[in-house]
DNA sequence: TCATTTTGATAAAGCGTTTTATCAATAAAC
DNA sequence: GTTTATTGATAAAACGCTTTATCAAAATGA
């Protein structure tokens, strides 16, 4: 379809490699004239490179392949835009797939990505189980293709992956409770067979034996990320339904921003006042929960930290860099206007800035 | 890196051309034996097609260019969860690029997807102005590829787009209104520049003379699309901080969920009841708008349905089909929780099912 | 002036496919 | 037993680019 470098050889009676050398190589040893014919030519003719012969000459494809399944752990977006910003910024392009949570689609992605050659795999498994990371990391050694996972199940076997320390998650948002005085705090969160969510509950029950309460079984609601199950699984939450004092529990830490959603919204019509009689806790720092009507307390995950990480790996080990070790990023607080004391006051009025509400 | 097909058939015996037959044309004259021997060597070797070199080759790269410039119109992860799921069953990958909303970010988002060869772009720049498109189509048209923008400026320039048709979204947004019995409706929504929201206005303006009333400039507050530009351009619509019966306005159209999130922020704050005293009706039916503590009646533009036609008609079109006329996609009403008549009155209770709040 | 280095440009091979034209061998038709 | 079709396989060119090795011409040094 478009202008060639041939092309633009016989239109200036140069030669290919000459072409190609000048829109290339600034060090190359080619004049000022010739350099100028060619460049003016190039312009003229409106050339655009063919990315699919440079790659087949070079190897390179400057194409990262992101692999998220749906309905994962946390709320894609904020991993994708993060992912896409830092590709762009490193100059390279990206390939999503966005496979079902089975593990045939994710192969598929997986190979679609080696298909593509690309340059390197960005992979977040955080929802899947371990079984299945020994077909993926089949797939992708045997590949030379540079892979990061997103997730701390497997990390033993993966030398490259930026992994979200979800368990320092847990103890954030635990910690964050009990310095309101919370005493009786429940969890809600993902599937039994998710990593992250497991970890997550550990850094939970540190904190809290190291403060010398537990987390007991009927204050663990397990089932999904999605709104719906915090709205519904909210309802199962010990006294919950019950009005006034006979709700034992001050304070829920949710597994997805999604959930506190959900829970939000039930204790809104259970006419629970957030936080005032309830502290909720959300995880992940999406998008949506600064938009809420109370104004979500949650754990940032630092998605734009990690993508900058996962793609700077990337690039490196393309330079032939030395595989690295896999690297904890620690998740910080961001505090808004879900949680107050365990009395029941309102916090001291926070203005709507230093509470990074939008 | 990989295997190669020259592998295979130095592995075999055979020529490389036998193996090309083989692997992709079922239809050729090759012997079972020949075949199997083949088949069995590729599938040992773990053999991977180099897509690079067959796009060299064929001059198709199976990739589709999905440009969403940040900061859209409507949220982005409908539209990309929704093309990503067409591409994927139409068997092409694609490749995403979140420019800035600057005209350089966006040229330069095109010229990768030149570079990279697409099949075909998806292009969503509803919120960038008529200016821009000019250029954008220069370079669009000067190549070949099969563009569809997903926007209804400059579509008479444009053959191929898939358009929401955000004129109808208004009309169902305010006709519902009407039907609810309000009189005094508002509109909070997108920049002035944005062509999307110009049409959102025009069908709400229309049906609202057809009935006799109309939509006065106090009524329009522009400015953005944010959950903040909803909470603080909020309390900015005629009454709005007054409380009970001074408010004059009983309804409002934001013209998007984000937006309408933050009105019910601002009406929980201060103490106004939604829908009893106010309706609200979002736009878009983003994946987080049946997260808030009022589950949002909003109009669903569909993006499967707008994703599924446009992967198709670039299918098409790599077919050499003939370019077609623009298409509008209707969008339509979802009935959710933040409307209720006019009176005040909760409407009769709907179950939860039958309102699609999850 | 002749040998040596530097400069500027090029030819050609290679990257992994597809595809067209060709060819030998076998089968069918006469 | 020739001639003609058919079957099964292949050689080679092409796709658009990079890169190495090569070469002629100009500049430098002795």
């Amino acid at each position: 379809m478009g202008v060639t470098i041939k092309d633009i050889a016989k239109k200036t009676g140069l030669s290919i490699t000459t072409v190609s050398l000048v829109l290339n190589r600034k060090e190359s040893r080619i004049s000022e004239k010739t350099r100028h014919i060619i460049e003016n030519a190039a312009h003229e003719m409106n050339y655009s490179p063919n990315q699919a012969a440079i790659s087949l000459s070079t190897k390179k494809t400057n194409l990262i392949a992101l692999i998220v399944p749906r309905g994962t752990f946390c709320f894609f977006s904020d991993l994708v835009s993060s992912i896409e910003n830092a590709c762009r910024n490193a100059g390279y392009s990206l390939c999503l797939s966005l496979p079902e949570e089975d593990e045939d689609s994710c192969l598929e992605a997986i190979q679609e990505a080696l298909r593509r050659d690309a340059d390197g795999i960005i992979f977040d498994p955080s929802n899947l189980d371990e079984d299945f990371y020994q077909a993926y990391l089949d797939l992708a050694l045997k590949s030379e293709t540079p892979i990061c996972s997103l997730a701390s199940a497997g990390a033993h076997l993966l030398s490259n992956s930026i992994i979200p320390d979800h368990k320092q998650g847990g103890r954030i948002a635990a910690s964050h409770l009990l310095e309101l005085g919370h005493r009786n705090i429940a969890f809600i969160g993902g599937p039994g067979e998710s990593y992250a969510v497991s970890d997550l509950l550990l850094g939970i029950g540190e904190t809290l034996e190291e403060a010398g309460l537990q987390l007991p079984e009927p204050y663990i609601i397990r089932g999904g990320n999605t709104a719906r199950f915090g709205y519904e699984g909210g309802a199962s939450l010990p006294g919950f339904s019950a009005g006034g004092t006979a709700r034992s529990i001050t304070a829920v830490i949710a597994g997805s921003d999604a959930i506190a959603a959900g829970l939000l919204r039930r204790a809104f019509e259970q006419g629970i006042a957030v936080p005032g009689e309830l502290s909720v806790v959300g995880y992940g720092n999406s998008y949506s929960c600064a938009e809420l009507h109370v104004p979500l307390t949650t754990v940032s995950i630092h998605y734009d930290r990690i993508a900058r990480k996962a793609v700077n790996r990337i690039k490196k080990l393309n330079q032939n860099g030395p595989a690295l070790t896999p690297e904890l990023v620690p998740p910080s607080l961001i505090v808004r206007m879900s949680t107050a004391p365990a009395s029941g006051g309102r916090t001291a009025s926070r203005s709507a800035d230093s509470l990074h509400i939008y």
